[in-house]
DNA sequence: GTCTATAATCCGATAGAC
DNA sequence: GTCTATCGGATTATAGAC
């Protein structure tokens, strides 16, 4: 009656709070074990339930279903991202950034293959965090934006070419690459870096020769 | 006894193995329907029995399991997808050809999706499917090698490109393009053929001036 | 060849005891 | 908060009658 139950806890709040915090944490983190050892599909409340010590029950006093934990799930993922892209953003010059972003995006893919593909192959998932208010997901691509809005500052780009298309297709190239690698390795044996420096090469420079109008 | 029983029926057999043929033909119809109209994760024996009025324990006399007939509507779909590029595939100028394939694959792509997802979405299909003996998929992608290649005949490539590495950036664009498409339709906007026009247009003539050495 | 019936599991989610 | 027990459903696959 007396306690005040209004959203979230107010950071650091009452041990009970914190207990509670603590117990969502816990299941969050078994959930993506699981994801991450088994896939998405494996993801069940009886496998999250057992790895973290509860009843299946007990999960949902914490979070509302199965969709709320994926979702959740996919969120962290999709910072988890922006992480792994943080560093390589930081690089000063544009072309040696892209080629950064680049590289560390398909690190990503590669160690956590299961995440990757919940958030940008699951359907259903990507389509409304990346549209929404998924901070992550947009800062992610700001940073492949950020290069070519350089790059264009500094006068490097051909006359006509639209930031924004530069970017999507990219960032196209980027998911292929990735995605491909996942399900096709075994037709897909070139590694990661020599797919990317062709595709690098090819977009920036051209794959015709330049002495001529086509 | 006097029946002989080798594997596959004998082209224009008895009456009864032509029933048995027609029964598979129709059970994989019906799940190819079910494929296309709810999605892979909605194929189960008991809806394809029902959609082609067999009872479920009736399927196993015609496959061995889920995963059989699975597997032959992947096969399927990889004909049905080179079926859909030949008609492009023959534009006699290689530059026309590129963009021909490339729209045929996304109107493909936009066509059936859950085709497309099946093939190439799919974990565990398309890394057996295409490394395998499916010359349904290795003829796909030989028609986008074939057109770098006449490129490269006919002088047209910048010196020291890799003929495979270019037809597999092709690929990867493209399959970015059409996968990105299903997931994150409401992030990528702009259509296959701007998207397409753009990607093609880079990887052709390079993002960047050409007015210097970089 | 096709059926009905069923085994053996798994799933998400809820009720109610404590 | 957490549990046990359970509901109501789904799945693949098989056994045995016809």
């Amino acid at each position: 009656m007396s306690e005040v139950k209004s959203s979230p806890p107010p950071a650091g709040g009452s041990t009970r709070a914190r207990r509670k915090e603590d117990a969502r944490a816990r299941i969050l983190a078994e959930a993506r074990r699981i994801v991450l050892d088994q896939g998405f599909e494996a993801l069940t409340m009886r496998r999250i339930a057992e790895a973290a010590g509860y009843s299946a029950a007990a999960l949902y006093l914490h979070f509302e279903n199965r969709e709320a934990i994926a979702r959740e799930l996919g969120e962290a993922g999709m910072r988890a991202l922006l992480d792994a892209l943080a560093e390589a953003g930081k690089t000063v010059d544009p072309l040696q950034r892209l080629k950064a972003l680049g590289l560390a995006y398909a690190a990503f893919g590669r160690a956590e293959p299961e995440t990757y593909r919940l958030i940008f192959m699951e359907p259903g998932f990507a389509a409304t965090a990346l549209g929404g208010k998924d901070a992550a997901g947009a800062a992610a691509f700001a940073l492949i934006g950020g290069v070519f809005q350089d790059l264009a500052t500094a006068g490097r780009l051909r006359d006509g070419l639209d930031i924004e298309s530069l970017a999507l297709t990219f960032w196209i190239v980027l998911h292929g690459m990735v995605s491909l690698k996942l399900t096709c390795s075994a037709f897909l044996v070139a590694s990661e870096e020599d797919l990317l420096a062709t595709a690098l090469d090819n977009l920036l420079h051209g794959a015709l020769r330049p002495n001529r109008e086509p």
